[in-house]
RNA sequence: GCGGACGUGGCGAAAUCGGUAGACGCAGCAGACUUAAAAUCUGCUUUCCCCUGGAAGUGCGGGUUCGAGUCCCGCCGUCCGCACCA
């Protein structure tokens, strides 16, 4: 009697055996195995596990799992980046504690997350907004601020007026709050720093090491960091003492200079502007303009002639304007630019509307007139012209030249400039790491000492109105120095959670209660052996961590440089959309004519067919929308838990699995749900159904070999959709096949092949089939080399390349005897005519082609 | 504007070294079983044609080669990142 499978008893059931057996927690690092570290981004317990994560996760766990049975030594931990604005947000609108909310999220997303049957070593579990955890990033915190990695300046900082705080450069987007949305402004503010730029360098170098990383992370982190080389060099004031910092990367288009500009906030436009009122409206009007893409494009070169004068370095005689511009960034190299019209097109730009001379210094193919015209700069390579002692050189040799000049004279040196800034830490928000700073009116700034860590949150906050709760709690703050005893304050900022993300996997390897890791333990574990997660993080995340991994390596913390050996970005579980317009009724009740607006539809309110999409409680008809990703706003959300109910993680797990590359997009659909369903019951039937035959089937031998090497390939490649295409290739084959002892191999071999992908179907079957001990822990099958050879081939013949016939072979017949026998095929006979062969080509194993 | 990735049936895709394009899955069609349905099973499914066969075909146009989805040149399109970076 036949059985169907039942997850809804399965699942349960061996997640409870993994748990009590322990079988997935990490062995100690003394363990000699190899070791295999594998880690998903860990999640931000916003309340609900989305298909994201269980994508995300189930990769994960293929390879942790494939790892554990090919004798790994394993570690695939699991915990909460926990601290975070959100739970203000919910602690503002539900009046509930931030923290109440962030750890009953928890709870609920990690029975969530064990119903997808992970191996996880739950024992690590950890939570950013612990003390335990916070804690020991505290101490981190002062040994780098000991090292002089941590600084505080008073610096303009990127504030968010809704979310009330600062933002780091890497979270502003087009001008606006990463989470927020809103423009953000400029703001002066004390404010703590990561140095984060004393590793420019470093972390540049260091991607040409990460050969398993995506080559387009690497290139945003490339871009990110900006490294441009060039000269630093002063134009002295005509008539003062003072002089303009330039950094410029064409110290070779320096006789092609026709003018001086500087950024709006350059202290010699500040200080010109006190006595200059339409200095001061033209500052004004350069810091309305917007900062979006379009904004920029459009924007108009301007600028406003400061009367002053600034003489040539390479001729004192040679007086240029002064101008303050637009376009001048304060943030980028000195805040000063000189213009060389002709080669640089935005200083063409600024020229032709103030009508500035424009001299051509490097030669566009035979041109080498002094006068340029047009209006397209020339930037491409050339021989230097109209610049003296220059002429004829390169551009290269030209910028080598000058440099070394200014450098001889004494006027400018050369210079390594960063897009890069440091990384400003301080937040006004309560949901984070307290910075372990106390600041005295007598002794300063100092740090709290490690005998009085952690510096816990207090829990008597409110959130009533906007601001910082820890700056206006009556009594968290006052503190005594450490060093007078005399009453101080507590720094009220705190740490950026990106601070939290950026050394939790260190913590995952080692956690001691009495410092942040121990150096061996976690030397053993890492690097991550691989890491997975979206591509959303390739800069911010990605970044701080491997400066964080470096700052410790530097401190003598940690003796690895780099945080993650490999990285894999997954693509985004997508869904169509369903909507309905509705005239929109504004809140009196009023109907506005003539708009309307789109009214979205959940999934599970819909009736999808073929040609169309209708609503199910009423009928109505429904458009279907684009493909996107899964979000709230869209409604296409499809929540994981009704779905571990229906079809079992097993089944979500497959389709998580099937079809699309990793790294591209996956579509969620009913009917592809409902497929991984049925293949769940297939293989079932085989389980079930097994029986002692006798006799070989070399067929099903070739084949099941083939897919437990090649299924190897694909786990460790997580190219998983080849993987599962092999699998449904080897099940096609065994149904088919006739009772053998060779069969019945094949079948329990099976279910050690899906135990990574399928591990709850995996144990049942095994067990149903009388195996000893979990399938979880069997070795990964070993495969026969001599079987992945076929002993047959199918050639092709092509005359003239195309394909005329196909020959089934012995593999090894040679050359002449493949030729003849193509020669002999009717269907070459046929289609030659009578044409003798001018040539063949015989590839043995291959193909023979006939060229008449 | 700069940088990058991608483009293959109705759909998701595969083709690892330049060697039989479309494995595998979804959807669809036909059939079997069934009173019926579900489930299951069998077969078909790139397009076109003068259909025991033939022609075309991997975004478009060229090129290299006995042979190109794969390599080279030039376009077009889609997506992603950065962006007044001197």
């Amino acid at each position: 009697m036949s059985t169907r499978f039942n997850p809804f008893k399965a699942d349960g059931h061996w997640q409870k055996i993994w748990e009590e057996t322990g079988v997935f927690t990490a062995p100690p690092a003394s363990d000699p195995r190899p070791k295999a570290y594998v880690l998903e981004m860990f999640p931000y317990p916003s309340g609900r596990i989305h298909m994201g994560h269980v994508r995300n996760y189930t990769m994960g766990d293929v390879l942790a799992r494939y790892k554990g049975m090919t004798g790994h030594a394993v570690l695939h931990p699991m915990g909460w980046d926990s601290f975070g604005m959100p739970a203000e947000n919910a602690a503002m609108e539900k009046k509930v504690h931030p923290g109440d909310w962030t750890r009953s999220n928890i709870e609920a997303m990690k029975k969530q997350l064990k119903r997808l049957g992970l191996a996880i070593d739950w024992t690590r579990e950890l939570s950013t907004c612990e003390p335990d955890y916070y804690g020991q990033e505290q101490a981190l915190f002062l040994d780098m601020y000991k090292a002089g990695l941590v600084y505080r300046k008073e610096s303009t900082v990127n504030w968010d007026p809704v979310d009330m705080t600062v933002l780091a450069n890497e979270q502003v987007i087009d001008g606006r709050g990463w989470r927020s949305g809103a423009l953000v402004e400029k703001k002066k503010l004390n404010q703590w720093f990561l140095k984060i730029t004393d590793f420019a360098d470093e972390l540049l170098e260091g991607l040409e090491t990460l050969d398993q990383w995506p080559e387009k992370v690497r290139l945003m982190q490339e871009n990110w960091i900006g490294k441009s080389q060039g000269l630093n060099l002063t134009f002295n004031l005509v008539g003062g003492d003072d002089g303009i910092d330039v950094f410029t990367t064409r110290p070779d288009t320096l006789f092609g200079a026709s003018f001086v500009a500087i950024a709006a906030e350059h202290p010699l436009a500040q200080a010109l502007a006190e006595n200059a009122p339409r200095l001061q409206d033209f500052i004004a009007d350069c810091k309305k303009g917007g900062t979006t893409a379009a904004e920029i494009e459009t924007a108009e070169k301007r600028g406003f002639n400061t009367g002053l004068s600034v003489e040539h370095p390479l001729d004192p005689a040679w007086h240029l304007p002064v101008y303050v511009a637009n376009f001048v960034l304060m943030d980028y190299g000195t805040g000063a630019v000189f213009g060389c019209p002709a080669h640089d097109q935005r200083d063409l730009d600024f020229a032709r509307k103030y009508d500035l001379p424009v001299r051509r210094v490097v030669a566009e193919g035979d041109n080498e007139d002094s006068t340029f015209e047009g209006d397209v700069a020339y930037t491409g390579p050339g021989r230097i012209v109209n610049s003296h002692w220059l002429n004829g050189m390169t551009v290269d040799d030209g910028k080598a030249a000058v440099i070394a000049k200014a450098g001889a004279e004494g006027w400018g040196e050369g210079q390594t400039q960063y897009r890069l800034r440091d990384w400003g830490v301080s937040r006004q928000r309560y949901w984070g790491t307290p910075i372990p700073i106390i600041h005295c009116d007598f002794c300063g700034v100092l740090p709290v000492p490690r005998s009085q860590l952690p510096v816990k949150l207090p829990e008597d906050v409110t959130f009533d109105v906007p601001g910082n709760p820890l700056d206006r709690h009556p009594t968290w703050k006052n503190v005594l120095c450490p060093n007078c005893k005399e009453p101080a304050r507590r720094e009220t900022d705190t740490l950026d959670t990106f601070a939290d993300s950026s050394w939790y996997f260190i913590r995952f390897a080692s956690q001691p209660d009495d410092k942040p890791f121990d150096r061996e333990e976690a030397e053993a574990w890492l690097p991550v052996g691989q890491y997975i997660g979206g591509i959303e993080h390739a800069i911010l995340h990605l970044l701080y961590a491997r400066f964080w991994t470096r700052a410790l390596e530097r401190i003598g913390k940690i003796g690895i440089t780099e945080p993650f050996a490999a990285l894999f970005t997954q693509g985004m579980v997508t869904h169509e959309s369903y909507y309905s317009s509705e005239r929109s009724i504004s809140q009196d009740g009023s109907i506005t004519t003539g708009s309307s607006r789109l009214v979205y539809h959940s999934p599970d309110e819909i009736n999808r067919t073929a040609i169309g999409a209708t609503l199910r409680s009423t009928g109505q008809d429904i458009e279907v929308g684009r493909i996107e990703k899964m979000s709230k706003s869209k409604k296409n959300v499809v929540d994981p838990d009704p779905m571990f109910d229906q079809y079992g993680a097993d089944a979500v797990r497959w389709f998580m699995l099937s079809d699309s590359p990793p790294e591209r997009d996956l579509e969620w659909s009913e009917s592809g749900i409902e497929g991984t369903w049925r293949f769940v019951n297939r293989i079932w039937r085989l389980f079930d159904t097994i029986e002692d035959a006798t006799g070989e089937d070399k067929a099903i031998d070739k084949l099941l070999h083939k897919a437990i090497a090649g299924i190897a390939v694909d786990i460790e490649a997580l190219t998983f959709n080849k993987a599962v295409a092999k699998v449904h290739e080897l099940v096609n084959a065994i149904e088919k096949a006739a009772p053998s002892a060779s069969r019945t191999t094949a079948i329990r071999t099976l279910a050690r092949l899906i135990a990574p992908m399928l591990p709850h179907l995996a144990e049942e079957g095994w067990a149903h089939m009388g195996g000893a001990g979990l399938v979880s822990t069997q070795p990964w099958p070993d495969h026969d080399p001599a079987l992945l050879v076929d002993d047959e081939v199918t050639i092709a013949v092509q005359v003239n390349g195309k394909l005329r016939d196909t020959l089934t072979v012995a593999k090894d017949m040679d050359k002449d005897a493949l030729q003849a026998l193509a020669l002999a095929s009717d269907k070459i006979i046929r289609t030659l005519d009578g044409a003798t062969p001018k040539k063949v080509i015989v590839v043995p194993g291959r193909l023979v082609n006939i060229v008449a």
